[in-house]
DNA sequence: ACATTAAATGTAAGCGCTTACATTTATAGC
DNA sequence: GCTATAAATGTAAGCGCTTACATTTAATGT
């Protein structure tokens, strides 16, 4: 691979002119520019971005860590973000937490061990602090579907109580009264934000919430079978079932046809993140639309401006999720 | 940040012995590793891996391109990628090449001129021409679900033709003899494979292959859709539907719904990939098995014993596929 | 106690770039 | 034609590490 060196040689330069023509420095002759430029065709040069890196201590590199790199969710995250990137010749490093508090911060540390110039961080388990103590360090980063006040400006969030609430009121509206609730981990925010709207969609159609309607799962496919299977077997009756995302309420489809239920029309059931497949499943899912891939290109564009100083300002951080109906919602003549 | 420098300093050593600690030198007594390890954990010391990288010429990054960062089918790929290099220190940098011949090539000059130590590639558009040239280049790669004959000893493949042939079988067992057929683009070495094992199926077991009944999609999920409405609009009957992959099953599926057919009994339908919503489909696909994950993790393993001397030699380039029986195809007693 | 050898440590030259500063060359004003 | 100023180019010192080689120190044999 050829350097630096030998094209300044070949063209009769410095070192310092060849830097100069790589970088568009406006002080240089049109003439020499055409002579380095041809220098360097001829040899097939290619400037050693590590090289670069060093000298300017600016690796054009940020890490993003999400919990998994497979899953409905991530993908469409991290494609946004890597398309904002490479247009601007930044590259992404990833790297996954798995939803584990020490497999998170080893990551966290991986990425920063590397030079990442900025981080993308989509972290569930690990705490409050430790991530307010990371952001007196020297590496920036912004937070993905995570609000902690302490950090807000460098939080990019859905309204997830507004969702819970618009997929309760939906399913309100259809004439449903007794609702099952599957909610995810309430320990992790965006479950009990997800599960605090329901509470307040029916409390406004005067509804109460009954605890006896309510499992908790973990956001996993095997939860949402298991949970309707619970729910089920318990005397309560409900004409419909709000699952607190996609994952969960595919389960629960399965648990339910499994369990004889003719779906929708014996039992109506609700997801939250609108994942591709959710067309697909059968009957298509009625749920609330998480634009996670918009989400991910802001993420991106807060790098890009607060680490690199391109592009435009993120303008706003807290999107709003919106009902998106399908079949899996029948209208409940009472 | 503190440097290798002050690390000397504060040890009372030289550059050179600190250095020797990070690398598990055997030649430097307990005593000063000690000493060293003190200064180190005393100043938060993290080396500097762009420097190290640009001092060994070896950046210890692998570089990953694939068609698209989201779908079902490349999460699973890079989840085991991902997986077997981050514990060998490796880190993976991504880009998508969306089945384009020039955003392919594009993506490979990028990872390269970031110095990545070898390349992972998933590429469907660029011509073999142009990797058989990149071979002669100085970064070594591995290819992902492409045979070049010419550099087959760096092809991890799937037997897509036993593929083709084991769905066709499947659904020949279960007593249908019209059976159409949706392939993928055919200048996609895959997709020819396996329309080949479909007709090998096909005479095997005394059934000729019928044009008419051959629709070429696109392995999107829309090319389903819409193979399904000219297949059905065209006068030959048929009983039973097999796809090459399994977004144009679903597609299919859709269509076929929409025309009033009652799935499976009226059609059955078969996928191939069973990626992992196939199970959540209705009814649930059956289909062939493509081990994307463990292929990943072999490549990674290529990529380690090749270019890191670590690990294993990776044994086996040529996957096997399997049969998943679901429920999409239905026993036809003729 | 001394030479011989091995182990531990130090010295300094890179790795391929960027950039402040110095120097040279062109441009303009008189 | 000569100075004042701007533009173009060159010089050289890093960036933070690794590593061949040189040097010092410790261990061993006699």
């Amino acid at each position: 691979m050829a350097t630096i060196y030998e094209v300044s040689k070949l063209a009769g330069v410095s070192l310092a002119t060849v830097s100069r023509v790589m970088n568009n420095n406006k002080n240089v002759s049109d003439a020499t520019r055409e002579k380095v430029t041809l220098a360097m065709t001829e040899l097939g040069y290619r400037p050693n971005s590590i090289a670069q890196s060093l000298a300017t201590n600016c690796s054009n590199s940020v890490g993003l860590l999400v919990s998994e790199l497979h899953g409905p969710f991530y993908g469409p995250m991290m494609s946004g973000i890597e398309n904002s990137f490479r247009n601007q010749g930044k590259h992404v490093i990833i790297a996954a937490g798995h939803s584990n508090a020490e497999r998170e911060q080893q990551g966290i540390e991986f990425l920063i061990s590397r030079n990442c110039d900025g981080l993308i961080l989509h972290v569930e388990a690990v705490s409050d602090d430790y991530l307010i103590a990371l952001s007196k360090g020297p590496t920036p980063f912004v937070l993905l579907n995570r609000l902690i006040p302490a950090l807000a400006d460098r939080c990019i969030i859905l309204n997830n109580r507004k969702g819970g609430y618009l997929a309760t009121q939906h399913v309100l509206e259809q004439g449903h009264r007794d609702i099952a609730y599957i909610s995810g981990p309430l320990w992790k925010a965006d479950a009990k934000d997800r599960l605090a709207g329901h509470k307040l969609a029916l409390s406004e159609y005067g509804s109460r919430f009954d605890e006896s309607l309510l499992y908790q799962g973990d956001f996993m496919e095997d939860s949402g079978y298991q949970g309707f299977l619970q729910l089920h077997r318990s005397t309560t009756q409900f004409s419909a079932l709000i699952c607190a995302n996609d994952e969960m309420a595919t389960g629960a489809m399965i648990a339910a046809r499994e369990c004889g239920l003719q779906l929708p029309e014996q039992l109506s059931i609700m997801g939250y993140d609108n994942v591709f497949f959710t067309r697909h499943v059968y009957p298509p899912l009625t749920t609330i639309n998480y634009p996670i891939n918009e989400m991910g290109q802001m993420a991106a564009n807060w790098i890009l401006s607060k680490v690199y100083n391109k592009g435009e300002q993120p303008t706003h951080t807290l999107f709003e999720p919106q009902l998106v109906v399908r079949q899996s919602i029948t209208k409940r003549s009472s």
